[in-house]
DNA sequence: TTTGCCCTGTTATTTTAATAACAAAAGAAG
DNA sequence: CTTCTTTTGTTATTAAAATAACAGGGCAAA
């Protein structure tokens, strides 16, 4: 589990520490200070199990009596999935999709802050778009340097998805979040999220047409 | 692997095939008839030998010398994530990511339509966004029953998903896609897919932090 | 014809993730 | 004090998914 004298943590439970710090904020917000796995659990939709087996693996003791304290808990997750002195991430493409990630964040994160946008548009450079200012994707390889962004959103028009990862490479981006139906391709040194809204569609529909052929029999 | 004369396709495989379709769709419009299984692993980072054995779990067999025939591939994945006569489906919450979404979907899925959208906003009410009807959530039950809609996307703030998702749920929705930050519940026999935007990023910047670390060792 | 190459399709193995099982701590109730 | 309940923390087991391994087909070149 341990290796070189740190955590080695799989991907999913990533993703799930995050998840339970969001409800961990809310609950936080009601006055409670402690709470059960079970009730971590419930919020989420998972098992209480699955809760303190994540909890286990990042070294997070709670009392056997109250549950764990919410405080703590947030810190320490924060620890683990935060950097400390806190990171900027740019987006590229400010359309509909683009406006909605960046309001979907606005004050829920202080140590991940969206401080740069990039689009074609002419109308929308030099203005700021919902508090984040638009520049020229020309622009982008210098501003990401001199403001030291490391995190790049992709919310382009598919059509433009590989000219303009190939920029967010070239100009130092370490991590990409990939909104476009496109797949695209990085370097072995950058981390690639891809997200395909078109192909969780059609997964749910798939599962609502089973359940329907099912339901017939 | 096939339980009373039906197929058994793992959640995974069913999430790729959506994606095989389309790099196929776009492969045919540039004037190719036969692909390789690896030529599809490198479109979707994937491996070869995954795509093989997808195609072999829903019972395809491809030509040894020029490889999958993309017309009969297509064809194929249609007849099984795709319901022949079609579904429609509804969105809650008009803002932006709700008329991303729309935008995104705009004449690439014949068999899944978008056709109502719902909000609360009576400056939206009763107008067309991104070319769907906008009508006040009050109407959902009706609307929903009459055009007999069985799919919804969740596209409200936060602090309205659950009132909401309930709303969905007594229309007669049977499976939801939830864009929320909010964790919702529903019944069983309904199907839902979260996906929190905060947790990918989060994600990402996670293994670009760790990149970082591991850099400066 | 024979050899070699590059495919597919399928089975076997490994890896990863989730679930189950259970020991032990800390009260509470009797 | 003893028993019962509730909870954590950890190990063991199962399940799911990905990867590896390899048999066999078909064509090309020698």
């Amino acid at each position: 589990m341990e290796k070189n004298g740190q955590l080695n943590i799989p991907h999913r439970t990533i993703g799930r520490l995050s998840q339970y710090r969001r409800a961990l904020h809310i609950c936080a917000h009601k006055g409670k200070t402690h709470i059960f796995s079970h009730e971590i659990a419930d919020l989420l939709h998972i098992t209480a199990v699955q809760v303190r087996r994540d909890l286990m693996l990042i070294g997070y003791s709670g009392n056997l009596r109250r549950g764990y304290n919410i405080q703590d808990l947030v810190d320490l997750i924060g620890e683990l999935i935060d950097s400390p002195k806190g990171q900027k991430v740019a987006i590229f493409g400010m359309g509909d999709l683009g406006r909605a990630i960046i309001n979907y964040f606005r004050g829920k994160r202080d140590k991940l802050e969206i401080t740069a946008g990039f689009d074609v548009n002419p109308e929308k450079i030099g203005r700021e778009i919902a508090g984040v200012p638009c520049y020229p994707v020309e622009e982008a390889e210098t501003i990401i340097e001199k403001e030291n962004i490391k995190i790049g959103i992709l919310t382009v028009p598919g059509d433009q998805a590989d000219e303009t990862v190939e920029r967010m490479v070239k100009a130092g981006i370490k991590g990409i979040l990939n909104y476009t139906p496109t797949p695209v391709e990085v370097p072995d040194e950058v981390y690639l999220e891809e997200y395909n809204m078109i192909s969780s569609l059609e997964k749910v529909a798939y599962y609502v047409k089973e359940a329907e052929k099912r339901a017939e029999r």
